[in-house]
This record gives structure tokens, C-alpha cells and sequence, in this order.
DNA sequence: ATTATTCAATAGAGATTTTCTATTGATATA
DNA sequence: TATATCAATAGAAAATCTCTATTGAATAAT
């Protein structure tokens, strides 16, 4: 019975019979029996196909909805039961939005040197893509901004307050000043994330809302592109504080606070609200708390 | 995999492999196996066995936990998939403390108008086994005292709030009387419940507090036995207002009220906490809310 | 228009799992 | 000491699950 709502679930994500069944480890004809069998146990189609996979019906999206609770907990049943008996072991999976993924590690270390029996998977993603993870059970936890945007079924764990500043090399416009407005700055052609991202919009809702119209002169999904264009000295950014410190700055590389106004953004750990929660992410939320206090402005 | 989780719950509530066994409509050794997988599968002792069945290891304790949880989700799902096809169908099962069993038809009626396909089970249980029944998912809901006593996992939606009064006949001590104190009807032999209820054990309290030693000349677990004593005109007792008038007064039989205090306790809905609900259970919160303001003083 | 290709359902065989009956072994009760 | 109760075990039968191979339908490519 879970291992048909777990093909249901792989169905969903995969929104194909074929691959579906793969991530499963089965064969199609098995995911589709699977699939056919819940269907006829409920009496009602879940999944409209011609041929092919098309979507699923409304009471397919029900089930869908329990089919996740029921999986997740039936995994967290298993590892609670696993950590009686050898203490907090196994993977545990984070996504974070590209701004916070210098920080994880606050996290990460903090995690470790309590249960160094537990190993990490910390993947980057969009803050709208977090979400849908954090929904189908494809992750644990995530990092992302918690204010702004509005956010799911999920429960938030503040982390820090990201404030923005410009990474600009001494010699470049602006690049001698001790602090820049939001419109100043819209007047350097900058190197942002692409527009998926929530701080790309929040950076770009700052700037026009400073009457600017920016030029983007390079996007990309990856910090580590954006920084290392900006190391050249040639190019400019904008990024928070602390990942600017983290990444390091050199002598022609600074890195000056932006005013007018002083905007600033939570970042914090989302978990789902499910209760009780997976004793890795029970962990994890605790060891939250304990890196709030330690990143506190 | 559910249908061993089934097992357990089975197991956990008859204490007895093979009574359990029936109850599931397998034979025991199916039973035994199948508990015996699950121990398999996750790798521990579930059941602490010599011979006979003893109790759950703390793992089972856990595991046990979140099969009520699962097999609840299941039932859910099976029953809202069915709403969503067929509307409203099948049986709410709800259990009341005699107190309050006359005020259920309140209940019964309001959801009978709207839901007609559904049907009823309504059961006689203490208050602390109207708990235990929800937790093992054996009650959809039950109809007990919200204030007083502590409530586990639930949640409670307020009904009414219950005044007690004195049932006596008009030729007995006090029975000519406009209103009594709790100090003169300690002082009248009486017919109670048992003491396994809270409303004996709020009534004796009351007594006690007046100053009195309570003579219980009889005591029972049917309200009805105790009306049909009280009715001959030779006994006495406390009850509700409302339940006295339900049960019906006759010209030798009063309902005085009594006061010093004039104590009242709140009588509500209790349901699983869980998010989402069954449908019958959330349609039956809904008519809770209407019957509540139909039952307000 | 014809041919290829992709996709999911179906058929049927083999493997696995589930469940049963019958029995055993152990413990408790008369 | 005999009897009854309880749960585990053994082994056979039944049900199920999963696989390979194929079909049929629909889309894409030539």
C-alpha cells in the first residue's frame, strides 16, 4: 500500500510512467499495475491518460496530498525507531537559495559536532523550488528568505537579517565611497542571479523602487560566477554582507553598505510542519535556534 | 505494510495475539508473522513476548504511535476520496459521557438534516476511555468535559455549559424547596454514577467542598437506572438541567436548582487534532458550532 | 503520406509473499 | 500431575507482485 502511494508520488514529480517507475527501482508495467491497483481500491481514476501521461484528476490530487503525508511519516517512523537504537545516523538533505549558501556552514558544523554520525546533502535552489522539495519530500529542510514571498505548510526557524551591499573594486564608480543609495547603485551595470530568484527581485524591486532602471550585465544562477567576474575588478555586484566576508575580499575588492533605505531580509531554516517532525530535522531546527543566537547582529 | 501497522493496533488494544487476530479477520499465526515482519524490518523488538503477550518495548511504544497516525491518514484519505464521489457516506462512531447522552440527539439531528446519507454509532464511555478510544482510533469523536481533567491530542469544540440541579420528589426532604445549597443535598442520600466518571467525581467534589460526607444510596453507569429510581419519587439525584428535562418530570418529581456554588461545567466536542480531518469528523465539527449556539443559555 | 519513435497498457510466466491449517513447545491453571 | 491457554513454527496452498515481451495508440520526423 505505501509503495503504490510512494509510485504515485514518483509520478508526480516525474509526470511519466516510464521514469517514475526508475526512480522507483521497478519496471513500468509494475508502477502502472501499482497505480491502476490504488485506482480501483479508491473506485475513482487518479491519473488522466491518452497514451500517456496527461495529469491527475481532482480526487488524484487528494490522494496526492495524504499520499505525502502518509510516505513522509512513515519514513520519519523508521527514522525514529532507526535513531533509538544507534543514535542520529543517516543523510540528511537541505536546499538553500544561492545568498545563504555561505552560511549553511554556521549550520552544518554546528550540526556535526553534535551528531557526527549524520551526513549532508546541501543543494542550491530557488526559493519557490524549496518549497515544492520541502512538499514531496525531496528534501528535509531549506533555507530561504521568510519574509516576503508567501510561504506554505511549512514552519520557519529565523536565522539572520541579510542586509545588501555593493562588490565593487576601489577604482570603479562608486568603488571609493563609504556608503552608496539604492539609486546610485542603479546606475552600475551589475552582475545579479538570474530572475527565478527571489533576491533578484527583491534587489531589482529596491533598485527601480530608487527610480533607477538597472542594467544587468551578467545573470547567473551560481554565486561562485558572480563572485569570481567580480574579483576581476571589472565587474560589480550586489550581495549580503556576510557571504561578501565569507567569499573574501582582497585590496581592490570592497564591499560598501547600501542606504536609502536600509532594507533587510529574514533568512531562516522552513522544515515542514508536519508533527512530530523527523528526528534529523528535530535536530536540525534545535541546532537552528543555536546558530540564530550565534549569527545575531 | 498499513495492514501490519493494523496488526499492531489490534495487538495493542486486545493485549492478546489471537483476539487481536480476530479482530483484524486473520488467523494468529498471519497476526504473528506480521508483527514479526515489521520487528524484521525495522530491525527491533516491538513486543515484549514469553510465552505469552507481555507489553511494547519502547520502540513499539513509538512505532505504535505512529501507526495510529498512519492508519488514521489511510482511513482518511480511503473516506475522502469516497466523499468526493459519493458525498457524505458511512458511519460516525461517537462516544458520550452519560451526562451527556441525552444531548447528542442536538448533535444527530442538525448533521441527520444535512448528511442524510450517513449513519451513527453513539457509545456510553467515561471520560477517560472517550480518550483512550480516540487516540486508537476506535471513536470518531467524542462528547465529554472540556474544562477540568486534563485533554490529550485533541480537539475540543464547546457545546453547552451544564448546570447540575436536584431531581427529588416533591414529599421528599427538600423537595418543597425553590433552591438548595451543596451543604443540604450532601445530606440526602442519592443515586449517582460510579465513581469511574468525572461527573461522579465533580459532584462528590462539590459535596465535600459544602462541608458534607455524600451517602450514595445507589450508583450505576446508566443514567437511565438512575432516572428510574429517582422517578419513583423514592430516591434522589443530580443531574443537568437539560438532561432532567429530556428525561421528563412528572407533578410529584422537581429539578431544584443548587446553588452555594452555582457551579457549571463546560461539555464539548472532542476530536483527533490532525490536519485535515475525516470528512464525516469535519462535517461533524461544523454541526457542533450550530448546535452550540442552538444549546446556549 | 509514410515511417519511426515514444509511451503506457496488456498478456503471461515466474518469483515472492501472504495466509492458511496443523502442530509444537512453553507457561499458567486446576 | 493433568489440563488449558497462548504464541511460535512448519509446510502447503493461495494470492500477489514483478518481470519480459508485446501490442496499440499517439506523436514526431522524414
Amino acid at each position: 500500500m505505501i509503495d503504490k502511494l510512494e509510485f504515485l508520488l514518483a509520478l508526480a514529480r516525474e509526470q511519466h510512467f516510464g521514469r517514475a517507475a526508475e526512480a522507483c527501482g521497478v519496471t513500468q508495467p509494475t508502477l502502472s499495475a501499482g497505480v491502476k491497483q490504488l485506482e480501483d481500491s479508491f473506485g475513482v481514476l487518479l491519473v488522466n491518460r491518452g497514451s500517456r501521461f496527461q495529469d491527475f484528476t481532482p480526487e488524484g490530487e487528494r490522494v496526492l496530498d495524504w499520499a505525502r503525508r502518509i510516505v513522509g511519516d512513515s519514513r520519519a517512523m523508521r527514522e525514529e525507531v532507526h535513531a533509538l537504537k544507534h543514535g542520529l545516523t543517516g543523510r540528511l538533505r537541505i536546499a538553500a537559495i544561492p545568498m545563504a549558501l555561505a552560511m549553511i556552514e554556521t549550520l552544518t558544523t554546528l550540526y556535526h559536532e553534535r551528531h557526527p554520525g549524520v551526513q549532508f546533502t546541501v543543494l542550491s535552489y530557488n526559493s519557490t523550488e524549496i518549497f515544492r522539495l520541502l512538499e514531496n519530500l525531496e528534501i528535509d529542510a531549506g533555507v530561504t528568505y521568510l519574509d516576503g514571498e508567501p510561504i506554505g505548510r511549512v514552519t520557519g526557524v529565523p536565522l539572520y537579517r541579510e542586509r545588501y551591499r555593493l562588490l565593487t573594486s576601489t577604482d570603479a564608480p562608486l568603488g571609493d565611497r563609504d556608503k552608496v543609495t539604492w539609486a546610485e547603485v542603479a546606475q552600475v551595470p551589475l552582475c545579479l542571479l538570474t530572475p527565478d530568484t527571489q533576491t533578484r527581485r527583491i534587489i531589482e524591486g529596491l533598485l527601480r523602487a530608487a527610480g533607477g532602471d538597472p542594467k544587468i550585465s551578467l545573470e547567473s544562477d551560481s554565486m561562485i560566477v558572480l563572485y569570481s567576474h567580480v574579483r576581476t575588478g571589472r565587474w560589480a555586484s550586489i550581495m549580503p554582507a556576510r557571504l561578501a566576508a565569507t567569499l573574501g575580499l582582497t585590496d581592490v575588492l570592497r564591499s560598501i553598505p547600501i542606504v536609502e533605505p536600509e532594507a533587510s531580509h529574514t533568512i531562516g531554516l522552513v522544515v515542514p510542519v508536519r508533527q512530530p517532525m523527523k528526528p534529523l530535522t528535530a535536530a536540525l531546527v534545535v541546532e537552528a535556534r543555536r546558530a540564530a543566537q550565534l549569527l545575531a547582529d
